[in-house]
DNA sequence: GAAACTATTTAACAAATGATAAAAAAATAA
DNA sequence: TTATTTTTTTATCATTTGTTAAATAGTTTC
């Protein structure tokens, strides 16, 4: 997806201002398997996904549980990070050959001091990313494993097909058995 | 708590803006048991907590779920309400007799096209309240029903005195009498 | 293609939680 | 206070999920 789209469907700007955050994007490639966020390290830019897929997890013990999925459009946000400048709890693994567009934290930081459009377009991100927080706390409080399984089947089928199901098994709370278990008695 | 530690603690602003929002609010009253949100309604006002606590649930089959809990110096919102201007799905309780701060939505969200410092401190409201939905969902995700609990227990003891445990029980995710058991366990 | 490695499913048993009902404790009202 | 209602705990059994191990399926490498 391009920057101009992604820019745009979060709250439209003036032409001035959003050449005043294009102008602070660089774009950047990786490798399918590329850590770009570690845990417990303070993260200095946010991205955008123009193309590939990407997870964010932390440990419990020695178990990965993976807690976010992103897709094309999606931002990559450590919120510890962008919000505090603390450091992150979680490490973010590109899932497949990527193209992101970056963004340094510093630099975006500045812009919502000098430019009210754009303070206001930083006020609707987290708002989105809020909402979007709150339907998978809601999902997660409300619904049995079957019910998110079939949730994110039917929301994120992209998802499904481009991911190991050991990820999807923990982003729904479950161990990979007991999704095998679901899919089983699914059919 | 009192409406110019609420607005600091967000973000600092300068007089002027400060008092741009305090025009805006007027304070109110409601007693135990009110219900200041209804599910299925765009709600118009943001509300702040004076004094008192109060309790979102939303309804799943005939159980009443609660998944928010606010004390002195929280802001009650209806997210949907607030970001989309939409129905949201949530009933907001008050379980105590309450002392809050009412702020229109439409007047805020006007405050935030006019004054950069408010559009500013407006982001970094929704920012810290991401920043509590995924600490929530985190320990959802990775944690037990008895780590939730004893969790809750450490950080907000005055929760627990104060509210009876049938919501809290929905609000770790479990059955009152699974909560109950857990308790029995612990001592 | 065969071998080696990784991912997924299946099986068996243990542990945790849910559902229902009844008992006990606590809070509220007369 | 006593009676009534509400809240919490306890008990029993069913269901779901976790744990471990083995079997199967799928991928990758040589």
């Amino acid at each position: 997806m391009e920057i101009d789209q992604i820019i745009d469907n979060i709250y439209p700007l003036s032409t001035k201002s959003k050449n005043l955050i294009k102008k602070s994007i660089i774009e950047v490639k990786f490798p399918k398997g590329h850590i770009i966020f570690k845990a417990n390290k303070i993260e200095t830019s946010i991205y955008f996904i123009k193309k590939g897929i990407a997870r964010a997890y932390a440990y419990s013990d020695d178990n990965q549980i993976t807690f976010w999925f992103g897709k094309e459009g999606d931002p990559i946000v450590s919120m510890q990070s962008y919000v505090n400048n603390q450091k992150g709890y979680e490490d973010v693994e590109l899932l497949e050959d990527c193209e992101l567009y970056e963004l340094k934290t510093e630099k975006l930081h500045k812009l919502f001091l000098k430019d009210i459009e754009i303070a206001n377009w930083g006020r609707k991100f987290s708002e989105l990313e809020l909402i979007k927080s709150e339907e998978r706390l809601i999902s997660l409080q409300f619904n049995t494993a079957t019910e998110r399984y079939l949730a994110l089947l039917k929301n994120y089928p992209s998802i499904i097909q481009r991911v190991q199901l050991s990820h999807i098994a923990s982003y729904l709370g479950i161990t990979q058995v007991s999704l095998s278990r679901i899919r089983a008695n699914i059919k």
